[in-house]
DNA sequence: AATAGAAACGGACCAAAGTCCGTTTGGGGC
DNA sequence: GCCCCAAACGGACTTTGGTCCGTTTCTATT
């Protein structure tokens, strides 16, 4: 009779322990400081452990792997991000034609993926799949081009959209063929244009 | 007023010496027999070395790193396709009018980059970069887009249209979103129709 | 054929990622 | 407040990519 749980019906994962809950965080805060001084590639995991004042093998129960740890400092840099896209004052966030939320979007998209840009290299596999980022991105892309009437498989063109702002896309295109940057966005507004465009409005 | 070299006036870099000739061509055999036997995330770069019969120094000083290995293999079976795109028979090959073969180009980029999925990942920077691929299929599409009369940045639009056969790309829709390959084949056909499309002949 | 010096070689060595397992600890049930 | 055990911890250990430098081998030149 008497429920084992009191509240947590919802939560299927059992809630973190205390102590886990405070070394995720203290592992999170010394990865981000021993980047800040040594720059990404020098940061070692035994570094992170030591200065969390944990043990390795800690380090790699709650993040998995280096990728994972770097995933996880993305994520949390990006929620802001994600929070301006959702909420945040226009173009960018709701207010203005869809069009233009599109832009904005590409553009702040394009320069958050080069301005962390060591990161997201770091954390190579972790970086683009589950965690986050990516089905958030692709949510907003396909909503957006669906209240621009566009007709079609949305979801694959939202990923035709957003797949040449991805990073190695933009390593190529900036660092081996030297393309400049601005070459690069008015590229990308070109392809958007081109998607959108439908037979029936071919302006 | 003896030249110091005979022919070589045009190779700047000096030809390879005999012995390392023998051992980069032992290194990719050694290398693809490894990964036939137990898959290309258990070939050691030790195991190579010792299959072919040299030192560990040895593999490192002809392909930089493991990625350089991976890329070096990659090139070379990439190379018969890419032959059969310049040279084969149509629609891949010359002889196909232009959106013929340019769809035939995709679906055939589509299928070659998840036959060697594996290799592909594990070649990582170095697969994209410098060593030939990337140029050349970007200088293909490139090609494609001018015979169809396209306007605008074509090395752009080219990348777009690359972009989505990406492997990162592709695990993305196959793998996460469970998207079935005809459904992503369709969409990239879709999305070249879109970018070929020119507001004049809105067919 | 002898020789010099540049290029290639080999394998000991190092650093850092990732694993394992015996020990400690948090927190729900009594 | 006490007990219990699942979860978390720590750090030695293993594996493997990558470097270093003394030694060997190629080839051009005489």
């Amino acid at each position: 009779m008497s429920e084992p749980r009191l509240l947590p019906l919802l939560g299927d994962p059992p809630p973190e322990r205390r102590d886990a809950a405070r070394n995720r965080e203290a592992l999170l805060v010394a990865a981000q400081s021993l980047i800040d001084e040594c720059g990404v590639e020098h940061m070692t995991m035994e570094a992170v452990a030591a200065r969390a004042g944990v043990g390795k093998g800690t380090v790699f129960r709650r993040f998995e792997s280096r990728e994972g740890l770097m995933a996880a400092l993305l994520n949390h840099s990006e929620s802001a991000w994600q929070a301006a896209v959702m909420s945040g004052p226009p173009p960018l966030g709701p207010g203005a034609e869809p069009m233009e939320r599109l832009l904005a979007f590409g553009r702040s998209r394009l320069e958050s993926t080069l301005r962390h840009h060591e990161l997201v290299r770091a954390a190579g596999r972790a970086g683009s799949r589950s965690y986050a980022v990516w089905s958030f991105t692709a949510m907003h892309v396909r909503y957006l081009l669906g209240e621009l009437g566009v007709e079609g498989d949305l979801p694959l063109l939202a990923t035709a959209l957003l797949a040449p702002l991805e990073l190695p896309i933009l390593e190529q295109q900036l660092s081996v063929e030297k393309f400049p940057l601005d070459r690069v966005v008015d590229g990308w507004v070109d392809l958007v244009h081109r998607v959108v465009r439908t037979p029936d409005q071919p302006a």
